[in-house]
RNA sequence: GGCCCCUUGGUCAAGCGGUUAAGACAUCGCCCUUUCACGGCGGAGACAUGGGUUCGAUUCCCGUAGGGGUCACCA
């Protein structure tokens, strides 16, 4: 009986290691490719912090002509949530992150590297783990988990490091043949890693993001295949990192003090390891107090938040760049236009410490993402938006050729208005556009400076009939609401009023305002020239008339 | 608690032994202006702390404090 024997009768039916080595060959890529993916476990919606690691991931392997993939890390089935797999794919969709490779459904995937479903590689992790049994570096263990807690508390009351290893590993010495008795006898067990670690001596590791980082070896004899037949985390990482040929492991830096084993695997398999890069998470002010944005407590956690929100998927990547490489907003703005694809993107600059979300500072990539686009853009979007989230507002869209119109007020001149930071802002920013909207709320006319009615009265029916002309151009068109001013008793120019304030009921600027609210009810709106180009001759003599009454 | 990482204005951060310590968001003031945005100009605002090393530390070393991560048959 030797080590040989025990790996067959534990796996009787796998592949040689040798078959899947060759099936998936070293990529045929460009030097300094970088090869790397996105690996969620589809446990409900796409968390902000995993879709940062994604356009970090996507980034560089775009940059250096290499693949980002999409690898879904379900092997622990309690967690799974129904359609995870769908609303990952989704998710990365909206953001225009399509895979290179990988999942691009629940059932379906594109590249030669798959599975790309960690539970339909189960004899893959397995062909591994005989391979390990044989070579006497996994061993089964018959230890249930009742056994491991107690051996946890009686760690924990002697105060000494808790977990598998050492004396405690009870089943790592067991002969062969005692391990193949316990399984003839139908024991239950899992395989566990033999770990040639040792406490008392450290490793030195590079982190791409990090930086140096000194660790004690691993010495624990962690779980490579749980009684499911499932590998851990641990053992499908090594062995779908290798297979799947990754040069670049970017992952969450809650990973980062499980490098030792990580790397100790690649070596005990014989894979050579990738390099890592551990990113710092996306944390939350909470009283003062960081700590990371959590799915439970903060819906601008999930990422589907933004697109209900209607932040345009182009901000929230310009911003979540921004934080990843802070030289990104000093080259945005001496490259306004350019794609951020073109970006160089550096993985090493990365911070180290985790940074504080700012919705704030989002919202106003928001503003100047949405004022760069063209009338037909915005249109295009908020519909979509509207659609899914405003049916109100969908419907507002209905016509088109209005529509268009009204968004391409202010719109395109070289200070282009930034008033919408998100879909959802658009509503109430053209509400005043449309008829129905406009008269069906509550009329409500805050006027400002001029308030005493018969003079609103006086100024609009002045103008209706004496000054406007819905042909005059700009400069005619404000040169008569001057006149209309002067004519009733207000300085025609702002800066003569506040030379002589006295000599004045109130300025130039203060009646039309008074024409902005009876026409618009609101006292800031964009050029109120552009406005009432839009509106058009009738409906401008109808809501004056009615602001009267 | 052990191990590991981090600490520049309110926030994101540049800087990597000698700088008037950048820039962006936010904030305040002024200008522009028919409103509000926009834009322009300007202001206030920071190297956690104590020791070293050095001619000289924000930059290097050690300690302290604070923050974060991790110690599962979860990922």
């Amino acid at each position: 009986m030797d080590y040989k024997d025990l790996a067959n009768l534990i796996f009787p039916d796998v592949k040689e290691i040798s078959y899947y080595e060759e099936k998936y060959p070293e990529r045929n890529l460009p030097e300094g490719a970088i090869v790397t993916r996105f690996a969620p476990s589809p446990t409900g919606f796409v968390h902000i912090g995993g879709l940062y690691q994604a356009l970090v991931a996507r980034t560089v392997a775009q940059k250096t002509g290499g693949v980002f993939f999409l690898r879904v890390e379900d092997t622990d089935q309690k967690r799974e949530v129904e359609n995870g797999v769908t609303g990952i794919v989704n998710s990365l969709k909206d953001f225009d992150m399509a895979p290179d490779e990988g999942m691009i459904s629940d059932t379906e995937e594109i590249g030669n590297y798959g599975p790309f479903k960690q539970s339909l590689r189960k004899e893959i992790y397995q062909a591994y783990a005989k391979y390990m049994i044989e070579q006497g570096k996994a061993y089964p263990c018959f230890c249930t988990p009742e056994d491991g807690e107690e051996i946890r508390q009686k760690q924990e009351s002697a105060k000494i490091r808790p977990g598998y290893y050492g004396v405690w590993a009870k089943c790592r010495n067991l002969t062969v043949e005692e391990m193949v008795e316990k399984i003839q006898n139908g024991e239950n067990y899992i395989i566990r890693f033999k770990s040639p670690g040792r406490e008392d001596r450290k490793i030195k590791h590079k982190d791409v993001i990090k930086g140096n980082v000194d660790f004690p070896e691993n010495d624990l004899d962690i779980v490579i295949i749980k009684a499911d037949g499932l590998p851990t985390y641990h053992f499908a990482h090594a062995v779908d990192d290798h297979l799947m040929r990754t040069t670049h492991v970017i992952r969450s830096d809650e990973w980062l003090s499980s490098v030792p084993l990580h790397l100790q695997l690649f070596h005990e398999l014989g894979f050579k390891a990738p390099k890592y890069a551990h990113i710092s998470p996306i944390m939350k002010n909470d009283n003062g107090g960081k700590r990371k944005l959590s799915k439970r407590k903060d819906p601008e956690a999930a990422v589907e938040y933004y697109k209900q929100e209607g932040v345009p998927s182009d901000a929230v990547k310009e911003y979540l760049l921004n934080i990843a490489n802070s030289t990104f907003e000093n080259w945005r703005r001496a490259n306004p236009d350019a794609k951020m694809e073109e970006f160089d993107f550096q993985l090493n600059k990365m911070s180290v410490s985790g940074a504080l979300f700012d919705m704030v500072k989002l919202l106003d990539i928001g503003k100047t993402v949405i004022s760069k686009m063209t009338a037909e853009a915005v249109y295009e979007e908020s519909l979509e938006w509207a659609k899914e989230f405003d049916t109100e507002l969908a419907e507002m869209l209905v016509d088109k050729e209005y529509a268009l119109k009204v968004f391409g007020i202010e719109r395109g001149n070289k200070k282009p208005r930034k008033d919408i930071a998100k879909w959802s802002d658009v509503k109430e920013n053209i509400e005043y556009m449309y008829d129905d909207k406009f008269y069906g709320k509550a009329q409500e006319y805050p006027y400002q400076v001029i308030s005493d009615k018969e003079d609103l009265e006086k100024i609009f029916k002045l103008y209706i009939e004496k000054y406007y002309d819905e042909n005059d151009d700009k400069q005619t068109w404000f040169d008569k609401i001057k006149a209309l001013a002067v004519e009733m008793g207000y300085a025609g120019e702002v800066k003569e009023f506040k030379a002589n304030p006295g000599m004045y009921k109130a300025h130039v600027g203060d009646v039309s305002t008074a024409i902005r609210v009876g026409l618009t009810s609101r006292t800031n709106t964009p050029d109120m020239y552009e406005i009432m180009q839009v509106l058009g001759k009738d409906r401008i003599v109808e809501r004056l008339e009615k602001a009267i009454g």
